[in-house]
DNA sequence: CGCATTTTTTACCGATTGGACAAACGGTAG
DNA sequence: CTACCGTTTGTCCAATCGGTAAAAAATGCG
């Protein structure tokens, strides 16, 4: 009998799937799709190549797995911007959140840029069916805030592709971001200052306070 | 004799070798570099694998020979942010022009990307010789604004990076961006609503404006 | 223990890859 | 015509790729 089947039976057969997938996030989210290779997901994961097929039919299939796995991971800070209470204050949350996100899974970040720069052949129905859906109904939370003078007028969709580029940004472009700021002297100061930056851009632009 | 020698001699060999990078830059950024096939490379410039490899010694000298001639092209915006005249001017222009290159130049944008995400392995001495400088060289002007009270006091490295973010996010993540926004009603109207979106933002920000 | 089931390893396969090489081609000057 | 030059093609190769088959080893269980 094989592993592959979808329903995960045995207590290994969890462990042991779950250690490819976190192995292949690794590799997949490095080398992209087709750089990476199975034998690399193997190694990683601390297996022979036929033995982690044993657990997952293809290469495709370990990266199926592991992408739709992730989506929801990767849309939850959406799903919590609120309508109810200060839309500053929802905002500036949502850039926060975004802002971890890339801080604590870069990886994730990675892996989701290296499939949509490819064209999002993986998971171009899941972007029609889920994202495009959520980021419809959030505009229209924004559209909300606007029409009760909340927010400054600006277009709902753009806004959330700014927060979405400038937050990736740290964990996709992380290679040029540290050599452009170069060593960091110490502690968490880097995320700090993104942090602090990315609410001053978003509540008040670059032009200077009286 | 050899035609893959650096001095392009002929006119056929300047010409042929144009044509390959034009096609490399196809393939190299939809599929990045080892999802790209020389065979691809030679079909999409109408040549055959061997001929090719006969005005480039091998796959990363194409590469190399592609990646090195467009940085100089890909900073050109960066190059032309000048301390004098009104900063915020200067900004609005910079973000411009950026907006521009991501929509005249996406397989060059998504080139680019593709290189930082794998970890920028054929670049990284070029990031830290030239990009870095050049930052740095911007970050000092964008602090004497700063320092004559012409802009809001902000990071300008971070600054930096979020002009960057924003504005090749609409090439690298072109797929989702038409996911999310549907199919376009006609006119280069999604040009105009991000360039009038990132204007406002990086001008005012979202607070509502009295 | 003995037996069946699950897991792991060894050996292998066909396809694709980057690249080498020599033969053949084509224009041109003598 | 011929010799010579840069160019092009056809053929081949070793390495690597994703994946298979079957034997061997662990493991769970009565």
């Amino acid at each position: 009998m094989n592993a592959a089947g979808q329903p995960a039976r045995t207590r290994i057969q969890r462990e042991k799937r779950d250690l490819i997938l976190e192995a292949a996030l690794d590799v997949f989210s490095q080398q992209g799709y087709r750089g990476a290779t199975i034998d690399q997901i193997a190694e990683a994961a601390g297996m022979s190549k036929p033995n982690l097929l044993y657990y997952f039919r293809s290469k495709d299939a370990i990266y199926q797995a592991l992408i739709h796995g992730l989506l929801d991971v990767w849309l939850a800070p959406l799903r919590e911007l609120d309508s109810v209470g200060d839309p500053l204050v929802e905002l500036r949350a949502y850039i926060r959140r975004k802002l971890e996100m890339a801080r604590d899974f870069p990886r994730e970040s990675r892996l989701f840029a290296n499939e949509i720069l490819q064209g999002a052949p993986h998971i171009m129905a899941l972007l029609e069916g889920e994202l495009k859906p959520l980021v419809d109904e959030k505009a229209d939370i924004v559209k909300g805030w606007i029409r009760a003078g909340k927010i400054a007028s600006v277009d709902p969709w753009h806004l959330i592709f700014s927060i979405w580029a400038t937050t990736q940004h740290y964990a996709d472009f992380d290679t040029q971001v540290r050599v452009v700021l170069g060593p960091l002297k110490g502690g968490d100061g880097r995320f700090e200052d993104a942090a602090r930056f990315l609410e001053g851009l978003f509540l008040d632009g670059l032009r200077p306070r009286a």
